[in-house]
Formats: structure tokens, sequence, C-alpha cells
DNA sequence: TAGATTGTTAATCGATTAACAATC
DNA sequence: TAGATTGTTAATCGATTAACAATC
């Protein structure tokens, strides 16, 4: 109700949404005030009308034509609309090697993502911190999550633990689950569930490197 | 000219393969022999008419009326269709956390996928190994990848780094880039290029957890 | 004013879904 | 045989692209 427009967003849209902030900031740093679809649009290897489309959905400020948008505005409405105003808690589960690079990095507080406890089933890592922040047992997972109202869970463990994971967040009221284990993971219906799917991104590589078949596009 | 068909494949069919090749692997493991394309439509939260849709770029047997396809037969199918028979060289640059994690990663070889150095700037590590992979300085990286043919380059330098380096792979005759840096990087035409977007990832999370909006689907 | 760019509507393209004959 | 499932063709749905009036 405080956003202009209710019309359904196509996950293409959404995904593109980060390269328009991340190049915008670019640009931004680099002194330019103004930006044209056009010039988006060729950067990023897309159709002007493409990011005209998209940008719609986010602005509430107009471009101006033959000058395009003001780019700290427009940089402050896609911020807004993805929701990286918004902050939002995390915990990850599982602090193996993944779990570790994940809760050292930085860069989450860029999309409002803030994750503020891990949680490893091995004692010799429990009450240490990483990061500034505490790993936690894991048999205290579900009370956490529940008391402090935590959304998201990253789950970063071997696969064959990963739907057990995955079944006590759901248990204790999370929102939404990002799952990094190279594994199918069913969870309630009103569970969100995103997986970190590298085996895709590698499908299309090899595909392309093996190129005994014609890939769209 | 091996394979069967010339249609032109979409990107979703392709991403689909891991999750039916994962899954299949683990049903029989699980002693099953056969699998109808409604199980395995029901288990991946999809539709029958896609799965065999999907199949039928791969097989090469076909699947049987009234009881489905044979299990190892439709594996294999879909593994050699992926390219996953095929061992695909490549080398990974920037070892900081995530590079280790990678180098480190022994299931990249159910993909076909063998890193068989590490590049990095820091000479403190150059000349160690991990997991038995050599980190060797950055400067021998052109010749490495031109005198021992390597097809993929994995970029996992600090942002700012990340176009320099698809540069020089582009230059030594990469075929093709996985980029982790999160960044946009220009690479020429007949250079592929896949980014690891975590940024889309959690664009669609965060959305999600938002739910200022109407995401389809 | 002329020209570039915006925002939106209409046309196209392609992927998903539904329907169904063939088959074991 | 009857029924379930395959493989494929036709219909639908939705996203991308093209076209264009409005505007600075």
């Amino acid at each position: 109700m405080e956003d202009k427009k209710r019309t359904p967003i196509s996950i293409a849209t959404l995904q593109r949404m980060p390269n328009y902030i991340s190049y915008l900031k670019q640009v931004l740093g680099e002194g330019c005030e103004y930006i044209s679809s056009v010039a988006l649009a060729e950067v990023l290897q897309i159709t002007p009308t493409v990011v005209k489309k998209d940008l719609s959905f986010a602005t509430i400020t107009e471009g101006k034509p033959k000058i395009g948008f003001y780019i700290p505005e427009l940089i402050k409405d896609l911020e807004h609309f993805m929701g990286y105003d918004n902050v939002k808690n995390a915990v990850i589960v599982g602090i193996g090697h993944l779990g570790s690079v994940l809760l050292s990095y930085p860069g989450f507080a860029n999309y409002g993502l803030n994750i503020i406890a891990g949680f490893d089933k091995n004692q010799d890592i429990v009450n240490t911190k990483i990061n500034g922040k505490e790993i936690m047992s894991i048999d205290k997972l579900e009370e956490f999550v529940s008391t402090n109202g935590i959304k998201l869970g990253i789950i970063t463990v071997p696969k064959q633990f990963a739907q057990g994971v995955a079944t006590k967040l759901a248990k204790a009221g999370i929102e939404a689950i990002w799952n990094f284990a190279p594994t199918h993971i069913i969870v309630p219906n009103d569970v969100v569930i995103k997986n970190e799917d590298m085996a895709a991104s590698l499908a299309w590589l090899s595909k392309q490197l093996v190129k005994n078949f014609i890939v769209k596009k």
C-alpha cells in the first residue's frame, strides 16, 4: 500500500535489479549525474525497452526525456523497491569453509542482509567467533530463531544434513531459506526457498564448452 | 553430429538437467530401477509434461509406457548430454576464502570439471598447494592457459580486479569464464561468460521477505 | 524547432501447459 | 483387455520486442 504499483513483476525483472543498482553506483562514483535507458542497456547487454520497463516498476521519480534518469534518485528508488533499505536478520547453519566465507562477507549489508549468528554441531568451534559473529550450538537453533524473530536461514551444511536443518528452521517459524547444499529440499508451502544452484550455472557453461548442441540465446 | 537432435534447447531446460541427474542418482542408490515422468515431476515440483519434454532432448533410449525410464540408462544419457563425461580443465584466479573453497570442492568432478591450478598475486601463497593443486603466480596465468589449452577460467578475485583478469584470460584464448566477483565484466563475443550471481538470488529472497510487491509464480 | 529520450501500448516470440494418439 | 504412461502436437500464457505519441 505504500508502493505505487501492484502489477505482478517477473523474476527476470527482479534479478536484473541488482545489476542496475551495481552499475549505477559505479558510474555515480565516477561522477555521472544522469543516465539514459539506452546507456544502461548497452552496458548490461539488454535492450533499452527492457530497461525502461524494469525501471518503471521501481521508480517514483520519472526520467526526463532527452536527459535520462537522475542517478542518485534512481538508486534510492531501486534500493527501496528491492527492500535493501530494510534490514533482514539471518542465521547461517553449517560453519565449514563456505559458511565461514558467507559469515565474513561484508557485501551482504548492501542488500540489507544481516547475518547475526552461525550454528554448527562441531563443539570445537561452538562459542568461538567469526567476523565478530558468534557460533552457537545447533541445539540452540530453533530457540534462537523463534525468540529473535529471524526471517531468513542460510544452509551451508553437507547435503545429507540439509533437509533436517530445513525442517528445524521451518518449525521455528523461519520465512525463507537460502540453500547452498547441492540437494533438493522440501519445506512447507509458507516457507520460500531459494537454491543457490551452482550446478545449474555449470550446466550452462558445460554445454557451451562441449557445444554438441544448440543452446538458445 | 553425434547427437540425435539439433533443436534449440532453452536455458530453463538446461538448468533443470542437473536436478534430474542428482535426484535420479539418489533414487538409484535407494535401489529403484525405473521411474516415471510423473514421479520425477512430483519430487521436483514441476509438471510431467515439462519432464517428458526435457528428457526427450537427452534420451537415446526411450521410456516404456506404463513403466517409465530405466534409471541407469537415463542417468547415462543425461550425463552425456550435459557433457559431464567430457573432462573440462579449468583454472581459478584469486585464492582467497571463496577461491580456496572452490579449489577444494570435490563435487565438481561429477560435472566433468577439473580445476588443475590456482593463481594469485600474493607471493606468500604462490608455490603452496591446496587440495593437491598448485597455486601459481598470476604472472604465469596467460602462458599456462594457452600452453595447456585451458577452456574455462573461474574468477574469484575482488571485484576491482575482475575485469583485468577476464581480459587476460580472453587474450590467452580461454573459451568460457565463470565469474564469482560481484561485478559486471565485458569480454569479447567469442568468450562465454556466466556470472554466479548471488545478488540475483538475494534479490528474489529479499522481495519475498519484504513482500511489498507481488512477484509472479 | 528538431532531435533524443521517456513511458506505454500493441505485436511478436517462445516456453509452458493441455490434449491425445500410440504403446506396453 | 483395461489402464497407465510415453512422446508429440496444438493451445495458452507470459515475456520480450517493436512501435509510437508525449515531452523536454
